[in-house]
DNA sequence: CTGAAAGCGCTTACAG
DNA sequence: CTGAAAGCGCTTACAG
């Protein structure tokens, strides 16, 4: 059964709509603006070759604003062969880093014309059947890869060879990477535990096979060096709560004699809190914690917890920055983002 | 300066293809089936007018298949005019409940068919325009707006008319609500405080002007009133951290009487746990905390959080559904999705 | 320099 | 019942 007023309402702002209805097209505006469409579409996007007198230029305009003309996405897909959107992958929506992520892409990508369209890739196997249709059916331009890890099965095949950017996880001689200056951060946290007296240090790393975690383990590993330390234990855990906390009692099994850790995530860090008071070396007394990435939980936690801030928007904004140059025929090479890291000091690293 | 690998590749999935190139046309299925082009978009649409026999309909699926053919969205959508794509507003990304609502909608909108693209609402103006944007592309069929808030910009004009459903946030007399069942949540926390021999009960709520918050807090007197008691006091606060934070401490100052509270979200409980410690009233022993909605977070806070669990992913589900039925013509009406909430107990709450 | 016309890849009345 | 043809709303060589 249909009602008549959500069925007429329901109609009104489709694609083949009436001429009378909402949706001007650009013959409307063409029409409106008294020249044809050719010139309408040219003006409107800004078609360098067209060569016209400004008032016509500004005729076309007005046309286009007072019809509230928005070019049918499909049409121009179909026509010109670009979507005029891009896909973002991500492991996990929750986890507060890739939400950052994609704020800072979704601003970007407006801002120069692009839609974002978000793939989460937990879900399992069909994530990735779910891109390739994406690209397929030609409703993206371009893929910003924030889930890459080594022998990743989208990258076996055609979609290789498919304008992409890895972000946050760089994958290595790609040339296409988009990510953080991991030692820099890693470097910083080292030397806030060091300038606390801290020596018997230990580093809580993301899982394995993700580079970006790996990054930042030898990133901890290289600032021990530099001050002449030699090389510090390092447990391995998922980017979870529970992964940190699982962690933490590894590490204070093995090592109990680690005054300050450093951890890969901020997930990660709530649960070595936890855990570290469960075994009774709460922070900042029994165990100094400084994580990586900072949000606004890490002030309510307790104790308030110490971080390294990164810029995780801007992540997102350089990935779509470097994927357009690449839509462009431009070769980019990878972009690293550096200096913006600081140690914002709290209550969960205090000195030995 | 053009990279060759690069610009062959980047060309190769592109809509407009030579025929040799990797995108499938529809016109290729149908070659490669012995058909014509109309029985073989037929056959895939599943147009149940056509009459074919079983034979031909397995060829045509076949060719497909073998031919990875995907078709073209732009070109769908410009040829019947559907996008194939929902929106769902949100107002922050970062916040939990919200990603689980969008995995619950994304991954029920693959299931039917359909993408689901995402705008946060919170950087601010341009998110209404962005929709509006969407929505006078043809880039999508309709939309799941999870922002509502009375007087929303967004419905007032002629949007209004598009197919839409209220998700979290219902808007009363819309009939295009999707939304859990706040009072029975909040009748749980209730008794849940209660049942430990509590009596002087408050609550942390939500900003003023958010329905869903609006909800609980209905939902909460409505159980204390059940159980022979006056009415509460309550405070709101926004839905971050620093709201719940910020609300305690003008709860504990007014109200110091108070044993047990319940709180709108957990983000809030978060600043909620920090702020009674602060304040000389560490939960469970100076104040016992009960939340709204469960998380990974809740098990590693200090203390562990009781919460009352929902079922956000369901919601996502459910309005997807409704907005689809909505889009084939039928009229849904409100639905409230109940049973799905139970206490699970953990450290925050105790004995009076 | 500009306009008429073809064409992008589909869907779907409509004629046979 | 099925196929040929028109048309969705754009963009863009190409002819004038």
């Amino acid at each position: 059964m249909v009602d008549d007023r959500q069925g007429a309402g329901a109609d009104r702002l489709r694609a083949n709509d009436s001429p009378a209805g909402l949706r001007a097209r650009l013959s409307d505006v063409a029409a409106e603006a008294n020249v044809t469409k050719s010139v309408a579409s040219r003006v409107l996007n800004q078609d360098p070759t067209l060569k016209v007198r400004e008032e016509t230029r500004a005729r076309v305009a007005q046309a286009a604003e007072r019809l509230g003309y928005q070019p049918h996405s499909g049409a121009r897909a179909l026509a010109s062969g670009e979507a005029g959107a891009l896909a973002l992958l991500l492991p996990d929506l929750s986890n507060p880093v890739f939400s950052r992520i994609l704020r800072g892409a979704f601003v970007r990508a407006l801002a120069r014309h692009y839609m974002v369209v978000v793939v989460e890739e937990d879900p399992g196997v069909e994530a990735t059947e779910q891109v390739t249709d994406l690209v397929r059916s030609g409703r993206v331009d371009g893929l910003l890869i924030g889930t890459a890890r080594p022998g990743h099965p989208l990258f076996e095949r055609d979609l290789a060879a498919f304008p992409h950017v890895f972000v946050n996880r760089p994958v290595a001689g790609s040339h296409r990477n988009v990510y953080l200056d991991f030692r820099e951060a890693s470097a910083l946290a080292v030397e806030h535990l060091l300038s606390l007296g801290h020596r018997r240090l230990a580093h809580i790393a993301g899982p394995v096979d993700v580079t970006s975690a790996h990054e930042r383990e030898k990133g901890y590993q290289a600032a021990l060096a530099s001050h002449g330390l030699g090389r510090g234990p390092v447990v391995h855990g998922t980017f979870d709560e529970e992964g940190g906390a699982e962690a933490t009692s590894r590490l204070l099994r093995r090592h109990p004699e680690v005054t300050g850790v450093y951890v890969s995530s901020l997930t990660q860090a709530v649960g070595v809190l936890h855990a570290a008071r469960a075994l009774g070396r709460p922070a900042p007394g029994g165990l100094s914690v400084i994580s990586f990435d900072d949000s606004p939980l890490a002030r309510y936690l307790d104790p308030p917890l110490t971080c390294v801030s990164t810029s995780l928007e801007e992540l997102g904004e350089r990935a779509v920055d470097a994927l357009i140059s690449q839509l462009e025929g431009q070769l980019v090479g990878d972009v690293v983002i550096s200096g913006q890291s600081n140690v914002v000091r709290r209550q969960s690293t205090a000195p030995v």
